[in-house]
DNA sequence: GTGGTCTAGACCACG
DNA sequence: GTGGTCTAGACCACC
């Protein structure tokens, strides 16, 4: 479910929390589904448990998933938040939007590209 | 023409590379054109000319500039690399597409983010 | 009567005990009151057992009730004991009221704040 | 200028943030101030640095300082979370006040808690 | 078994 | 010298 990219030059608990976010917005990890535990990811990923609790830190604090001492970690249920995600995200597409039309990248070319995208496999 | 932004986690020398780029995509800084001398952009910027020098150096490796040893640094007139440029831009664009894809978020909020980026004034 | 907060930090048992002092010492449950039994209130609120019995016994331990075996937890009488709690208190009010003072809030809207929660409901 | 309690249950990354955020919301740390390096800090309280960078994180993290590559941690100028800071504190104060309330402590003994703090020496 | 904190020591990128 | 990431290994509290 997560695969990690080493020749990325983003930190690896960086690359977790991202992958989570996704699978949590997308909804293939439901609300009060339970993540794997920190020690068993960190043996499937051959990775250090460390990195791992870092990445579930991160995702507890903006509210993605809660943690229970004890338990285990799940996933928040939280509309306002994938919402607000998904702004995020737009506004990172307009400003990559601006850099196209800056180099003069015609407005069809860049289009167009979406349009394949959105017509590929999903996740 | 160079704004550093100091709380961009991005290191500076990046910043100044990329804002070159664009300058020279755009077409804003024009072929054969000389660039300001390393150390009087350093001193216009306030920071080390290191750190100029690097992005100098990252610019002529990648072919945007040349250099003339005791003349200065000048813009390449070179079309095969804008449009590769381009290219790498593009597929950037499609990243971005399939995270917003992957998180639901409807193709035709994303296309018209992008027309109303076209839309607005340029650089 | 109790509520569990899975989100709050803090420990299950140490809800309870707070929760249970509070009910205490403010007279709701009274002196020589039985209170429910450990294997009732763990299906209550679907906890472990174990839970219960740590609460209880830091409750016994640290005078709140008492326990007969056989029978049951009661809730002991003490006056002393309900008047160290009140000193407890008022010493974290006043660690709290320092940083108040330490971040420049103006003893009034400190005060303000007081007296608008004491002419609120009661529990 | 920090002082560490090893008694307190609160981790120690914790007591560091709370006390950053305290100097720099009483104006002792000023706005683009350069805060000590995370060795030579790890070195003052003979901690591990890692325990120091974690601080400096959660404090750029919520705003607090901002982190410059090869340079340092700075104090970020922000008025408006100040605010907000002082908002959090006064939600907690009323939290902590309810309880007083429920114990049945008089309110008098509460204020006049609260003003023998205010007379006391500064931070 | 779970999450959470801390230490020790290493390596990298930046200026 | 600066911050940032990662590993390895340890200890604690909770359930």
């Amino acid at each position: 479910m997560i695969v990690l990219d080493y020749s990325d030059k983003r930190p690896i608990y960086e690359q977790i929390v991202d992958r989570m976010q996704t699978l949590i917005a997308s909804g293939i990890l439901e609300p009060d589904e339970k993540l794997p535990s920190v020690r068993s990811l960190a043996v499937d990923l051959s990775i250090n448990p460390n990195t791992i609790q870092r990445a579930y830190s991160e995702l507890e604090r903006s509210g993605f998933i809660y943690s229970v001492k004890g338990r285990g970690n799940f996933v928040r249920a939280d509309e306002d938040l994938l919402m607000i995600q998904q702004e995020k995200l737009l506004d990172a597409v307009k400003k990559q939007a601006r850099s196209c039309r800056d180099q003069k990248i015609e407005l069809d070319r860049v289009l167009v590209c979406i349009k394949e995208v959105y017509e590929e496999e999903p996740v």
